[in-house]
DNA sequence: CCGCAGCCTCCCCT
DNA sequence: AAGGGGAGGCTGC
């Protein structure tokens, strides 16, 4: 596979080594891989792109039967003008451990990824790890997703994964998220506008009408909302966000659903960046 | 409204 | 060496 030269979005990115990583491949997307050579090659609905950091500066190419515009990699990767003023304006200054979080990833960002492929690997993410999601997403995309590039394949649309049985899916050892899949992919696939619909509604809106799909509940809601949404607001209580609310707020005993609102107040409109700082902060260690 | 077992499979542990 | 317990949740009771 042959690729376009190497392009430089910059050093102003904000993004580290540490940062790119942890945005890439901590757990907001799974279709992300790091190269022998070191460099990030991976996916996003019909995109195939490859990033790395030389001397401190972003850099990007794309295969050559596959060519994206510039802007569409600021986009997704969410490097825009109100990034510095979006992290000024969490509430860091009286929240230390934000603080220390924000320190230790500075330049993390959210990305902007398609809704649909968000809410289908979330849908598979629970009681998995990263590494178990990921392997499901891409065994996926290579029995069911169109081929992109040569050993390349996207995510399968819903309408696809309509078609595809139950029993199928078990065959790839969806285990009983497979059945979630199924019900929700007859269900999208009957209402084609469903997904397009709740990203033009309000956060509260668009969570209560993703719940409604098998399988779906508070957490994958928000994180496909949030990562695949644009909806800064959303605040996804998994279980170490319940560990780190729990350890370092003093929330001990509350209920996720009880995290996910103090979440939201206390970090306010962007309290889903809060949220993926922390997350990263706790993960590490 | 809340709490809890069960669900598939994998992985880690003893 | 085989078997139990738990893992980045959801559902139904």
């Amino acid at each position: 596979m042959t690729f376009t030269p190497w392009r430089s979005l910059g050093k102003k990115t904000g993004f580290t080594e540490s940062s790119l990583a942890e945005t890439l491949e901590g757990g907001q997307s799974f279709l992300w891989a790091k190269t022998a050579s070191g460099s990030w090659l991976g996916t996003w609905g019909d995109n195939i792109t490859e990033l790395r950091i030389m001397s401190g500066s972003l850099e990007w190419r794309t295969p050559k039967q596959r060519t994206l515009e510039r802007k569409e990699i600021l986009r997704y990767l969410a490097i825009d003008s109100e990034y510095d003023a979006i992290c000024n304006s969490l509430p860091w200054r009286s929240d230390p451990v934000l603080a220390d979080a924000m320190k230790r990833f500075r330049g993390l960002r959210i990305l902007r990824q398609p809704l649909s492929e968000t809410l289908f690997c979330f849908l598979l993410s629970s009681v998995k790890s990263i590494p178990q999601i990921k392997d499901l997403c891409l065994k996926t995309a290579r029995e069911f997703g169109e081929e992109l590039v040569p050993g390349i394949h996207a995510i399968p649309t819903w309408e696809r994964l309509a078609e595809v049985a139950e029993q199928d899916l078990r065959a790839l050892k969806y285990g009983y998220r497979a059945k979630y899949v199924a019900a929700t992919a007859a269900r999208l696939a009957g209402e084609p506008d469903f997904l397009e619909n709740c990203e033009t509604m309000p956060y509260v809106e668009a969570r209560s009408k993703l719940v409604e799909l098998p399988g779906v509940g508070s957490k994958v809601a928000d994180c496909a909302l949030l990562f695949g949404g644009a909806k800064l607001e959303a605040f996804p209580v998994d279980t170490w966000i319940a560990k780190v609310m729990s350890d370092r707020y003093g929330m001990v005993g509350w209920s996720l659903d009880q995290i996910a609102s103090f979440g939201r107040i206390h970090f306010g409109p962007y309290a889903g960046l809060a949220q993926q700082f922390l997350f990263s902060a706790v993960r590490a260690g």
